[in-house]
DNA sequence: CTACGACTTCAAGCCGACTTGAGGTCAATG
DNA sequence: CATTGACCTCAAGTCGGCTTGAAGTCGTAG
């Protein structure tokens, strides 16, 4: 099993070696020696990180994932959770299909004012309960 | 025309008035006199404050939003920018979903652990190239 | 064998979006 | 007319997720 040094790891992902330090120190992923002072890391965790990357876009914290895998570093997955966070991930997506259409609208809108397009209008009030910062945080 | 006062404000949409502060230093919104030290506000801030909160759902950044309005304060959004915006949206919504239907599958799924389910690997490959950050970021 | 350059550690810094705290001021109520 | 309590200002703090900087340590190419 091939071993990858950090600039290895970080050239594949596109991710800074800064980050790899920073997620190991979290204990997201393992490094499992050295050679000198580098870090070696096993081909898998190039999966993890994608793991890690996936979890992040549906809305997870670092510390969440962190404790999204077992001891041995394989990932315990709770089935009802996943579930849980489809079922959350799906109301996301249909605000976030109204507010494209919205801005869509907005975009192609003829009236004058963005304000006194009625659509527009429509879409305001909508945004008005569902903020960014709110669905996801709501994800976690 | 009604005159609000922050607490009025901060009521009706739900927001603190530490951040309605926050915003009017920012030069969001803009109060229109005292009534001894306390802002008022016209009844126009509660529009607005939606606008706001509109542009945060779709991602922009506070500063962003700032130059969404021109000097009357009259929001002056670029279309060409919207349709950018929608674009970018409909990229995550996509991501969304296909994260969503792999977190059902998971959910589901016979395998063992998760990672030797071909399907959640799949799930995995999509997610490499398309962090929730990296998407937050590239729609500023 | 020595110099180089890529890594290392640790602490501190940064960004966005607010919140919190200390101390001050004001309009209204008793 | 004095108290109360909601607001005020300004500075500092918080949180998540990294990045940056200074100083040190290696393996390897020359």
């Amino acid at each position: 099993m091939k071993l990858l040094d950090i600039a290895e790891v970080a050239h594949s992902t596109g991710m800074a070696a800064s980050r790899l330090r920073f997620y190991e120190e979290k204990g997201l992923i393992g490094s499992i020696g050295r050679r000198g002072l580098k870090r070696l890391f096993e081909a898998s965790v190039l999966e993890r990180l994608s793991l890690i990357a996936l979890a992040q876009t549906a809305g997870f914290s670092l510390d969440e994932i962190a404790g999204m895998f077992d001891e041995t570093g394989r990932p315990r997955l709770d089935r009802v959770q996943l579930s849980a966070k489809a079922d959350d991930l799906d109301q996301t997506i249909r605000r976030l299909g109204a507010l494209r259409d919205g801005l869509r609208h907005a975009a192609a809108c003829p009236a004058p004012s963005h304000m006194e397009c009625p659509t527009f209008r429509r879409l305001l009030k909508g945004a008005a309960e569902s903020r960014r910062r709110r669905w996801v945080e709501d994800l976690g």
